[in-house]
DNA sequence: TCAAAATTTATCAAAAACTTACAAAAATCT
DNA sequence: AGATTTTTGTAAGTTTTTGATAAATTTTGA
């Protein structure tokens, strides 16, 4: 039996089961404890799962901002209308710094009528673009941040601070009310260059992100001009961020 | 059984089992094990498959919305020829900087095994190894060039005029005893960068594009080391290339 | 808390699979 | 037909995977 196949069993059983100790699947797929343990250790440095004393459990998919994965239906249509949202504010032919992300990708799905002209780091929005005339992409540069589909490093913050654009539209992990969160560092000193080269900047964070914290603290609210975000975001932090001068947006 | 009628076979019983083995292959279409190892690393190469150990696996299709639309794939089977000999001539770890056009990209399908370090301007590229840690993927830069998904203007120069690399791995519209042509000036601009800050130059010409013309010049012959092709090139031009102290490869 | 039981990690040799090189066979060209 | 190129199968050497075992660690139960 190939390893691959054997993993992808494994993987297929977990999903129905939630949890297997070594001994059922070490009998279930007829090879040794040993080739189980290095089997999960393998699916787990992927992520699916997770190792336990004696086995091992599905683990639910964690929800990084930036990394996206269309397996999640659910938020994604939170992020959809946010989207949505947010695309109504762009008026025609304007300027855009684009930030990476699954919600800020969602916007980019909306902007095609308002003919944009678009500056990304995010090799996502670049594709999405890429074929059509009537909107022009300019990509930053930079180092491709593994997995994540976005351009971080020198090239990246540096065109973006020789640039400057009318409106801003990013993402981020978090957010309280003391400003927004993200989690790498890199992103975030993209992020600051961004802020100050656009006239008007606007954070797109569906309701799962309002009151959840990041690792590190990106901005406070002074810099936000607009949040958009949807139903199901707490009320009260809400209002807090409201009257720091902050105008919201409720999908 | 022609060998392409066997790929096909093989491919197609793949996309309905998802896995298969070597042996099991073999059996079924009745080669030696040795051939279906050449069939699989053949179609591995142009992105359908995935090779493992004792077999191979379909490349699970991400539905992912994102994703590259144009995943581009290698047409022609000079394309991917020219392009497997190009990869060999590339050691391990080296620095690259690949230009866009399908004929690169098939020499970048090719270059996995390498780790190499990419420095490129073609959306493509930068998506293939894009989730891959050990490739490191900087992209330079620069408008969208809508239709070839590759990145030019002044950004795109600056990033290579601002860089050093071992081998600089090129294409073009067309080439002749006097040199190379391109088929547009943004494009002919970005790779006289490339040659500059390049020790070594590599170009990728499958046999269609020797002894045709394109609308303007991009450098002579004294530019170039080597030059890869593939036999169906005219004998009598080459001849005349290699006069001028350029390498020839034939795939 | 301690000690027994269970589990994990590290290591190693055998088996399976991979790569490379080369010669025979088949196909193609002249 | 004869020569050239391409494809195929075989063999030798290398790498990866596998199963087993010993040492280290964690869990369990008194």
């Amino acid at each position: 039996m190939l390893s691959e196949r054997r993993q992808r069993l494994i993987e297929d059983y977990l999903k129905e089961v939630e949890f297997a100790s070594l001994e059922e699947l070490s009998e279930k797929l007829d090879v040794s404890i040993s080739t189980i343990r290095r089997d999960l250790t393998r699916i787990e440095a992927k992520g699916q799962i997770r190792r336990t004393h004696g086995g091992a459990r599905l683990v639910e998919q964690k929800k990084d901002e930036y990394r996206f994965s269309s397996r999640q239906q659910v938020e994604s249509d939170s992020k959809d209308r946010v989207g949505a949202a947010c695309a109504d504010l762009i008026g025609p032919g304007q300027n855009l710094l684009m930030d990476g992300g699954s919600t800020v990708f969602a916007v980019a799905r909306y902007l095609e009528p308002k003919s944009p002209h678009i500056v990304t780091n995010c090799l996502a929005i670049a594709d999405l673009y890429a074929g059509n005339p009537e909107i022009e992409v300019i990509v930053t540069g930079g180092v491709v941040y593994p997995r994540l589909q976005v351009l971080v490093g020198e090239l990246a913050v540096h065109a973006y601070r020789s640039l400057s654009a009318d409106i801003a539209i990013m993402g981020g992990g978090g957010a309280n009310e003391d400003g927004i969160m993200n989690s790498h560092l890199l992103l975030i000193e993209i992020q600051r260059a961004m802020i100050a080269s656009a006239q008007r900047v606007i954070f797109c964070l569906d309701h799962t992100k309002i009151g959840r914290r990041s690792f590190t603290p990106l901005c406070n609210w002074d810099a936000v001009d607009i949040l958009v975000t949807n139903r199901g975001a707490p009320r009260d932090l809400l209002q807090k961020i409201e009257a720091q001068g902050v105008e919201i947006i409720l999908a």
